[in-house]
DNA sequence: GTCTATACGGTGATAGAC
DNA sequence: GTCTATCACCGTATAGAC
């Protein structure tokens, strides 16, 4: 039984928490390492460098971020709606899970574009081809395609980013606020419906 | 004519350039010094530190990025829709001179959430009461009031946070992104009134 | 008001004993 | 692999001359 938590991840973790929380520059080295159990010198021991480990967290953070759009919308024998449906469904659950990734992934790029090159450029392709075959086809309305994916993409994490501004906006508890993620899908998809389809 | 420009004033259009950029923990006040032409020791003389001055840009900010909401929506003999057009309008014209203002106040938010204490909560309570009555009296379906907000001022902010990720997932140039956003009213308008209304 | 010089604390990183 | 001690540097902030 290898189930003992390697000082490796142990150290991953802490990292991918106080990272997430402070950002690069926010972030010290003692946090992450107080976090972890251990001393600093165990982080370069197993990371050279605050650089090398930022990155790391990072690319793993950012595979979170991005690609289980695919998965959705390549089922076969649904409609389109349904795949949207799917794909909400899937990236909302995420989020439950990560709430504080969005904001993190994208201040991080905002002050390092070039972070972004990582992504795979076939799959937003894939996503309007996939969305051009269905107006093509009369199943939707003829909405622009990119125009339409930044509401849909943004209706799952503007709730997310935009938490604590709202909150306070609308005078909402976060007991509230929970419940108004936890309804997202059913509105979000109401929407998307309403736009492609109308109803 | 007093049209010369203060070195309180140099400071703060530096200052706000600059943390706009790097947010608090990355800016640094030799950038800052250097970017209004004086040295350090003045920026202290001038604003005692760099909490002092990171607050009066954060509030100077933050003004932009809530306020102008009031004016649009409470404007007489117009449509509930053509309120939203108003504000739509006003917030992304502020935006096309403000790019990078909702991922600065948003992040730093994040990792302060007290900050967001300043904004003024009658502001959200006016917007739910004005939908309300519209609901009531039949001139709009019955949408939950803060979802179809959150979708809202998403369709507007969303843009410009995503920018980087976004141009990069779609393929899209400087060029592009650019004639996206400047056709973002329209769209954001339209998809409010398919679900406000159906078409 | 504006400058130079400097104090002071903190931060990333390394050396070296065990 | 893990620790303590320490280094070199950088960043904020201040002192003090002009």
């Amino acid at each position: 039984m290898e189930s003992e938590i390697t000082t490796e991840q142990k150290i991953m973790d802490a990292a991918e928490h106080v990272f997430l929380d402070e950002g690069f520059s926010g972030a010290r080295m003692q946090h992450i390492a107080d976090r972890a159990g251990i001393n600093k010198a165990m982080l370069h021991y197993y990371f050279r460098s605050k650089d090398k480990l930022f990155e790391l967290v990072f690319r793993h953070k950012m595979k979170q971020f991005v690609p289980q759009i695919e998965a959705a919308l390549n089922e076969a024998n649904m409609t389109f709606i349904e795949k949207i449906d799917r794909f909400v469904l899937a990236y909302l659950t995420m989020l439950q899970k990560n709430p504080r990734l969005p904001i993190f992934i994208l201040s991080t790029i905002h002050r390092n574009p070039e972070l972004a090159n990582s992504i795979d450029i076939k799959l937003g392709a894939e996503i309007i081809r996939l969305m051009e075959i269905e107006i093509k086809e009369g199943r939707i309305k003829k909405v622009d395609t990119h125009q339409f994916m930044l509401t849909l993409v943004g209706m799952c994490l503007f709730p997310f980013i935009a938490r604590p501004i709202f909150s306070k906006t609308f005078d909402l508890t976060p007991k509230q606020y929970d419940q108004l993620l936890a309804e997202r899908r059913v509105h979000a998809v109401q929407y998307a419906r309403a736009i492609l389809i109308g109803e």
